[in-house]
DNA sequence: TATGAATGAGCATTCATTCAT
DNA sequence: AATGAATGAATGCTCATTCAT
């Protein structure tokens, strides 16, 4: 009887062994070789499970998507006030080291994507969109169920995430202070979309 | 005595002839021999002009940025209301094709800003953000003037550039309707910002 | 499982199979796709066994010398009188056409190694000077325990060697006849050096 | 009356004017514009009064030659022993930081000389070994006169001079310590032809 | 006499992917 | 299932020299 591989698991295990040498080298400077060798496989195995280079950095960035939705969906769970929570789920990124690790890596994904996009990718970005909406309209709409927030503050979710993005750009291309920014918007935001008259 | 020219004019004259040839390759695809070739002069030529390949797209992304810089500015003294001229600050690099082609060059050159982003590229893209916050100040201080809008309005300026920012590079990554969000954003935000009151 | 080759005798197959090119294209004129098709695969597979194209030159050259020395040892175990020893010693590279070849290449090699000399080369050429002074010193050792030289000329055998290394290079740059040379100054030194007494 | 500029006296000014960054720069690393900005002359003048871009670097080495060939004929004029003639003559070139900096030149232009050698180059090199023969041979004739070197050291005037080159390549291509070596040998050839009778 | 604008050939190297075994 | 040997396309930049003015 021969040992039937969980095909997912392996290509799981592949992936997270790679995970730090990805934070290490980013993603044009890790070879496909290295994978390989990191993850104690032939250069060959590692085409067995995954499509191409793209796909093993896909299943790499999708576990720190998911480790950063997690944290994001903590901090919408948090007993603090609206505005809080937009803060912490803005600046969750630039909030440790390890976080902003993981962002440099998803900024050159995104700089891939925005020149070699594959339909692929755009699906991949846009389901991750999708999840950080979910959150974010989560806190939101508590907020305005709070009466905290002003009812039309739901509008703002999509241009929340679209400013969140640009904000990772420009962190890194006009080296603005990311931090400051949110804060900057979100105190801004409030002073139009809180419901002061409730509190 | 040997023929003396003017360096800067001709720099321009190459980087003039060779707009079209970028808009059709790109940065990455378009070679220093087809920059020569496209210009009429030799390789040996361009790098009499020019530090590197580098500097001729910079050069070039740099008038493109001037002519949007300039409508942008025509645009801010339209005789329409605030509402609106912000509508086609925003929407101008979506309005026509060529724009469109423009905007694919400066995504690209942002995505290499993202990646191997060198201290000229971020002062380019700093003083590149300036110039639009001036214009936009100044639409929305007109605005705040004309008791149009919320005079916390003014905080918006640095955001909304965050926000268009982020939305040139989703346009492309997420496939995202980029006048629809605009025009979704807008409205949204005068919900607030607009002072209803004194209509 | 996939074919597993034996990287040293590749490496050493396409070492040689490059050696006459290298011959008569000397080491700039000689590109790697040169090389790559002489030994009759691609180019990224040269990279698999040489580090660069240096690399490759390298090994050759080193076949060269190890002939060379081969032929020295020879020369060392004829029984001939320690001065036509000496002689052939140093005539040996200007005897025929390949060894001349040979010592272009190896002329060549030297003014890189002058002018852009890397630790790696002034290893490899002080590693070539220890084999040649080993046979040379057996040489003359002999000739003293012959009594045929007088046993202070054991002092000569690093400076022979300079002189040898000199002389290819005059024979080049002062187009001085070598083998002429070498017999004018074993001649002289044979006035000093052996033992007439004995004879 | 046009003014009539001395050829010759422009050649050796602008010549002059460059010896610094060629010890600088070194030959290959320094360029033609260069060259002219520092004579203060514009790139086309240099190709009025040099053949190209080798002939002022010939030049140069010529006048190096040139201080070089007097320093050693003082020395040949010393009230000293042969044997310190002999030593100091050899060492000469390695004393000073200076005159280091001029071999450094001298031997990257016998590496040019090794590979690219023109007759012109051949031509240069002979004469400049004619000079230093002369020298040598008038310090070892006189030392036979004096009966302090055995008769036949006469011969040793091209062998010494082809060692003293070897040297100057070994110096750099083995990591060799030339003064050692130069002291070794000198030692070792007085043990012949010195003539210890007549002392 | 002086100039300086124009030129253009030439080449090493990387690495994702394939497929025979 | 696993492997690893083989591949090959693709491109920026320098600088000595010329010659029209």
């Amino acid at each position: 009887m021969a040992i039937i591989v969980d095909k997912e698991k392996k290509r799981t295990a592949i992936a997270c062994s790679c995970k730090e040498i990805l934070l290490e080298y980013g993603i044009k400077n890790l070879t496909v070789s290295h994978i390989a060798k990191t993850a104690g496989v032939g250069k060959g195995t590692i085409y067995e499970y995954f499509e191409n280079k793209e796909d093993i950095v896909f299943e790499i960035i999708t576990s720190f998507i998911a480790d950063h939705e997690q944290q994001l969906h903590e901090i919408s769970t948090m007993p603090i006030s609206s505005k809080d929570k937009l803060l912490h789920f803005f600046n969750l990124i630039y909030e440790n080291e390890n976080s902003q690790e993981q962002l440099n890596i998803y900024r050159e994904f995104l700089a891939i994507s925005m020149t070699n996009g594959t339909q692929e990718m755009i699906d991949f970005n846009r389901a991750c969109r999708e999840k950080f909406a979910t959150i974010l309209t989560q806190i939101i709409q508590e907020g305005i169920d709070n009466k905290e927030l002003h009812e039309a503050a739901e509008g703002l979710v999509s241009p929340l995430l679209t400013f969140a993005l640009g904000l990772v750009v420009e962190e890194h291309t006009v080296s603005l202070d990311a931090k400051e920014e949110i804060k900057h918007y979100i105190d801004t935001l409030f002073t139009f979309i809180e419901r002061k008259e409730h509190r």
